[in-house]
DNA sequence: GAATAACCGAGACGGTACGTCTAGTCTTGTG
DNA sequence: CACAAGACTAGACGTACCGTCTCGGTTATTC
């Protein structure tokens, strides 16, 4: 199963793929994915919005789960940029809020946090999310820890696969309460500020 | 325990439901969500596993969403035991370690974590997940750093709202990297001793 | 399988039928049979109508085919007049505008035109209506033929049995094309006046 | 001046249907229709019978309706070939003779039977089988008499509208006494010999 | 004056078919 | 070859009736 079309070697033989249509397809498979989900999601509804007929479709995308693969692929194309220097803290708190922001509000992000769920039912689209949708983001908060070690204002024997989780976690878990009424409502300073400290009493 | 309509005022007129058709219904209901996940889920499957013909179902539940609702009450029937008396940190790995375990192991825990990914796109099915299920959950968790800070082994002014999120969410992170090959492997107490002490250089 | 509720013996134990009720269903399903025809007519829709419960009707009616006799049998609340003395062709001719009328105009002479054709594959049904609804209809035809032969305006050796098919079956024919924009029009006088001097040139 | 016609194989776009499914639902739906009538006739049969989906059937046959009137259209299949020619008398029995062996016997003949019934509730039936069904049934009928005519055996001022009714009437009437016990026998015979000679004395 | 037995209204229940929709494959014709 | 268009199989969707059943409550006759 290709998860994108690819198809090194020059040109093959007869007419070749227009690669725009490749574009259309998985825009209109993302933006079908952020509007109704992956229930709604349907191949007849994208290969409509795309203005392309079911077999262009297919033969990109030999399977439903392909397709979703390639549109979840097209989440890269807006990956969030690094905070500007500063205290770490400020820097933290920068970085998880364009997480918790986009969480929240975008459908896009909305839609990446619904894949990690769906993920669970499909090794294949866990792998993919994680591996080439996550990992590009994860970095940027690797260096802004990284700079912090350096710098002095973080421990130096932490470990950043410990940390990530323990920061981005709970943006995960706040961003699953949007619109949830029972839900209470804590702030991104509010976490980052007692993850920074630490639970235990102040030692004198 | 009902999960569908409950109709209190005595005997209203007509057949009464048979209750016992209530439960068949919502376990087949929550064993084909664990099996197949919210996409395969199906009416009809549900119906032929209860032993129940689909217009029972329809009558119970209008609509497939209805349905879900239903079923996914039923994962109150294995609701986690309080850890024992012990130390906080103790008491947060044990906590902490079930719902990483469930979330990683069971069929259940997955169904869970994906019910919170699928709410994002169903207010209605949020509300419900957040209310009845989550909310018996963090109780536990609440109750474990309630003892902790009344014995003072946790700071006196730590706000459990913020915490929840601090403690839960990586477990949800964590549990999303299931069978995901490229993700680094990271132990829960690596995380609550990351969290109990903090990230700030320690003061002399 | 009874076709009507029948119950002589006195009185037996417990509450009695409620008689109206017994009109008010076979009412109810012989307009619903003439508004709908067979393949639309409903047991649910026969008891809404009537007001009743559906179990009030099956009590009665154990199966929908013999709601389906009990309302055909009402069609004999109104049966035609015999005509009134004077020529026999002027008789003729009023019998069978009558049942040409009935059998174009009336919601009910639509029915029995198509109980007749219903009867083909449902040899009760068949049955039923000829015993029951159409004879005391051709008795009345029976009557004028005999009263033309006695009175020797017809001839005198003329098979009753034979005759009536002769007479009768045009008139179906002709209902059969109601509404038929391609059937060409045809009168019940010339249709009878062709009976009546016959086909063969006349003799000189 | 009428616009130019456009050219007739014109195969439009996409795949064409595949012309044999088109008999082979029909078929089965004739099938379907004689087995059971009207009242049991079901698509899901039809298309099991087939061979094929029940989209394929709904997709040629929008409606239960249409596929009733694609069915019937295949009874002029077997049109009666026209009588070898003779005395008139003898051709009238012939003809009638096989209108009245088919309604009896065979399924197909009660079918068309049935369906001049049901037309009565349904004009679009009415009206199709009327026009392509009957219509060419009749012209056999009408070539018989005009034969007659012709060759001075019937009078020569017969119009043959009102004769058509006159002697096909009768054998849909007695059509419909098959296996009903309590109707009298009535030979094709008696009822052509009937119509011949009329109901007049003879004058001398 | 109960006790009994059948009636009645209401609706649950297992089925079957409806007509619609989508997935994924295939078969045309055209560029 | 790619592409558009649509036929095709397969199967779930949610609805409507069928005929059976189980309730609560209502009459009449019988003991």
């Amino acid at each position: 199963m290709t998860t994108a079309p690819a198809r090194e070697p020059a040109q093959r033989k007869g007419r070749p793929r227009d690669e725009r249509i490749d574009t259309e397809i998985t825009s209109a498979a993302l933006e079908e994915l952020s509007e109704g989900g992956f229930e709604r999601f349907t191949v007849e509804a994208v290969a409509a919005r795309a203005g392309v007929a079911k077999t262009t479709v297919y033969r990109r995308f030999p399977t439903r789960e392909d397709l979703v693969l390639g549109a979840l692929l097209r989440l890269n194309d807006d990956l969030p940029a690094p905070p500007p220097p500063g205290p770490v803290r400020e820097r933290l708190i920068a970085v998880l809020q364009a997480v918790r922001s986009r969480a929240t509000n975008s459908s896009r992000g909305r839609l990446l946090m619904q894949s990690v769920g769906e993920g669970l039912h499909s090794p294949e689209l866990a792998e993919m999310v994680h591996a080439r949708v996550l990992a590009p983001r994860r970095q940027v908060l690797r260096d802004v820890i990284a700079d912090g070690i350096a710098s002095g204002e973080l421990r130096s024997d932490l470990d950043p696969d410990a940390l990530i989780p323990v920061l981005v976690g709970p943006m995960f878990y706040l961003g699953a309460w949007k619109c949830v009424a029972s839900a209470p409502k804590v702030s991104v300073e509010a976490i980052v500020d007692t993850v920074l400290v630490g639970l235990l009493p102040l030692r004198p």
